[in-house]
DNA sequence: CGACACATGTAACACGTTACATGATTTG
DNA sequence: CAAATCATGTAACGTGTTACATGTGTCG
């Protein structure tokens, strides 16, 4: 839902054709925006379909066999609702690692404690490299990258922060009782019911 | 990726057809993993291609005409694996809001002062409802619930930080010049290059 | 020449969504 | 009886992945 709009944003800033745009999308987003060209293709193609993208009339000097897109009106109107609209961080409540913890719970192959032993380790791991790559980026020429690795990293410190919190109540959740299914329960189960959903 | 192993999770603790699942599913993990009813079906048909579950012989008393799954061996097998392995959180670096930004930055019909109000706004409302679920909740008996509540209002906290932090810096944000195309421009662009994966 | 970057696609598949079709059983 | 719930599916589509086919141009 997202790489279509990054493709109208940079064709917004300067018409181009598919695999310029790959370029571009890895060299203004950096390698973690880094797609299969492919779907470059495909997503034009849809884009096209829709309206908010047109192939340019060849004629201005030589462009070569290469097939440019330009963005239309329609596809102006699309990306400024798409960037005027924020974000719904909701998808937080479908935390797999959450899932992992009550399910390990639940069925006794793996141990919740574990999982969270396991989880720690890599976030950890991950940590490291995360602050290194951050006092090796340069502040002048680097700052969105480093904006970006502050991000990362506040999350990081967030989900280990959470796993201590977890590994503390560990016996508690022994005390846990499995799920049942039979004719609603209504045992009001988790709620999700965030800002304008209802259930 | 991770419906499928929820579901053999579940078979795990104790066979079950298609509609019991997707109870289950919600009733242990809460709201936000309901799913659409048809993706159970679909996904039963894919596991037990794969061999990881299987229907059960009728037999044992009886079970109307529904259809009922267990897991296989290798189903156990798979999902012991799922849950030992660690996740890597360095999606982290594909974070929409961050390419909003610099996005906004790029082509200019909606500014990165917009961008970063408006997701402002809508982190404090989710907060607010966060916290009010968890005082709402009771520590005895939705101790899960909890630790997810806890774990959505720490990542929301990080979100809030970060964007503090973007907004302290938005003028150095125009300094930094668009990005180019031109064979290779060789200026180091952002790079994820975490654990494991090189570009 | 041969390898590699440039350039455009297609096919097959996994996963997720919504919507629809089709019945049986339960219950107000 | 009518409506809701139970129960099992299918179809169409969007998005993402990997892999493949097919060329041109450039450069060591």
């Amino acid at each position: 839902m997202s790489v279509r709009h990054v493709m109208l944003a940079l064709l917004d800033h300067t018409p181009a054709y598919g695999y310029q745009l790959h370029g571009l999308m890895e060299s203004t987003l950096g390698d973690p925006w880094a797609i299969n060209i492919g779907q470059i293709y495909s997503t034009l193609s849809r884009l096209e379909r829709e309206g908010l993208v047109r192939r340019r009339r060849k004629a201005e000097a030589e462009t070569g066999d290469r097939t440019v897109y330009e963005i239309t009106g329609e596809g102006q109107t699309e990306l400024a609702q798409w960037l005027r609209e924020p974000l719904s961080r909701e998808y937080r409540l479908r935390d797999t690692i959450y899932a992992k913890l009550v399910l390990s719970n639940l069925s006794g192959s793996v141990s919740p404690e574990e999982v969270l032993q396991a989880q720690r380790r890599q976030l950890l791991s991950e940590m490291h490299e995360l602050t290194r790559m951050r006092s090796d980026a340069d502040p002048q020429s680097e700052l969105l990258w480093i904006l970006l690795l502050e991000s990362a990293i506040m999350h990081l410190e967030a989900d280990l922060r959470w796993l201590d919190m977890c590994e503390a109540r560990l016996e508690d959740l022994d005390a846990i009782p499995p799920p049942r299914y039979k004719g609603r329960p209504r045992g009001r189960p988790p709620k999700a019911e965030s800002t304008a959903k209802r259930s």
